[in-house]
DNA sequence: GGCCAGGTTCGCT
DNA sequence: AGCGAACATGGC
């Protein structure tokens, strides 16, 4: 094993605790990522290669300095020139976080947020591709439900590497996915409604039929076009890839069931918002709503927020 | 045990 | 256009 060190100078305020816990739904592991001790870790698929990324926080949140330790069978400039991008893409630290605070901090509904969850970036996938099958996965199901099905997937299939005595993965190629087929994914406790899709969207891919790696040239509103056209995919799935997978700052999945419960309960109305109010009471937020998602969904999962559904009677 | 969960498609009016 | 069922699984 070859191993190298470099450092990332995210963009202040950057909260490495913070980005690191929300891209691990706060649990220690979620999917192909770990983050523990303070070291957030993963596996890094170059294709025809993989490195194990190692991040740790040598800064603060206003002076932010990220040590990476990289470590993989063969390893030159190229690959370390990849491994800094990849890993700087999916820890957020170039995003400019100052307009969205500036906003939110006079915003009565989000200054609080803003408060507690100070410097948290958003966390981005490694490809759109496995944003696409992370979201399908996801869909419907609650979020525990779907933690279990995505590490399902990405243990069963995902390339992986022993570095220490340990098994990392990194997220299943389309390859993989197309090749397993149905029967594959039905093993892994998809339903066979999503496992048609996912198989669907793998094979498109392997054969070139389908392109997404190239959608981060488009503008938003073709590339939620674009996502919808493919079976599976709806508003919600595209509106999410978005923030996750393409990193935009105004995505806003308004028919997200957990987010229009939270809006409904932070403006204290009587029970969760429609989509079409959520949508509406989000213009104001425009153009930072990707953020406004992200930090509700970060205080939900944290807790900060109940989600309770309502309570009985 | 039943009901619901960070949707989407399909088949009905 | 708009509405309801089916979908698989785990947690409460």
């Amino acid at each position: 094993m070859n191993e190298a060190v470099f450092t990332l100078q995210p963009a202040p305020p950057y909260d490495f605790d913070r980005t690191a816990a929300y891209a691990t739904y706060y649990r220690g592991t979620y999917g192909a990522e770990s983050y523990t001790d303070g070291v957030f870790r993963r596996l890094l698929d170059a294709g025809d290669s993989l490195c194990l990324a190692s991040v740790r926080s040598v800064g603060t949140v206003d002076r932010p300095l990220l040590q990476v330790d990289i470590t993989a069978a063969t390893l030159d400039d190229t690959a370390l020139a990849g491994a800094r991008r990849q890993i700087s893409w999916i820890l957020g630290v170039e995003q400019d976080l100052l307009p969205f605070h500036a906003m939110a901090g006079e915003d009565p509904t989000l200054a609080p947020l803003v408060t507690r969850l100070h410097g948290l970036h958003m966390p981005q996938t490694a490809s759109v591709y496995e944003a696409l099958i992370l979201a399908i996965v996801g869909q419907q199901i609650s979020s525990q439900v779907a933690a279990t099905l995505r590490t399902l997937l990405i243990n069963a299939y995902g390339p992986s590497m022993e570095v220490a005595g340990q098994v990392y993965r990194s997220f299943p190629r389309a390859k993989a996915i197309s090749a397993v087929g149905i029967d594959g994914l039905r093993a892994v406790k998809l339903s066979n409604r999503k496992a048609e899709y996912i198989r669907d969207i793998s094979t498109a891919i392997t054969t070139g039929e389908l392109e997404l790696e190239d959608m981060h040239s488009c503008d938003d509103e073709e590339v939620v076009r674009r996502l919808v056209s493919i079976r599976g995919v709806g508003p919600w799935t595209a509106h999410w890839l978005l923030i996750r997978a393409l990193g935009r700052s105004d995505g806003f999945p308004h028919g997200d069931l957990a987010l229009c419960r939270t809006l409904g309960q932070l403006m204290q109305s009587a029970g969760p918002m429609k989509p079409q109010e959520a949508l509406e009471h989000s213009r104001r937020w425009s153009p930072y709503r990707s953020y406004v998602t992200t930090y509700l969904f970060a205080a939900i999962r944290s807790r900060l927020i109940s989600t309770a559904a309502k309570s009985r009677p």
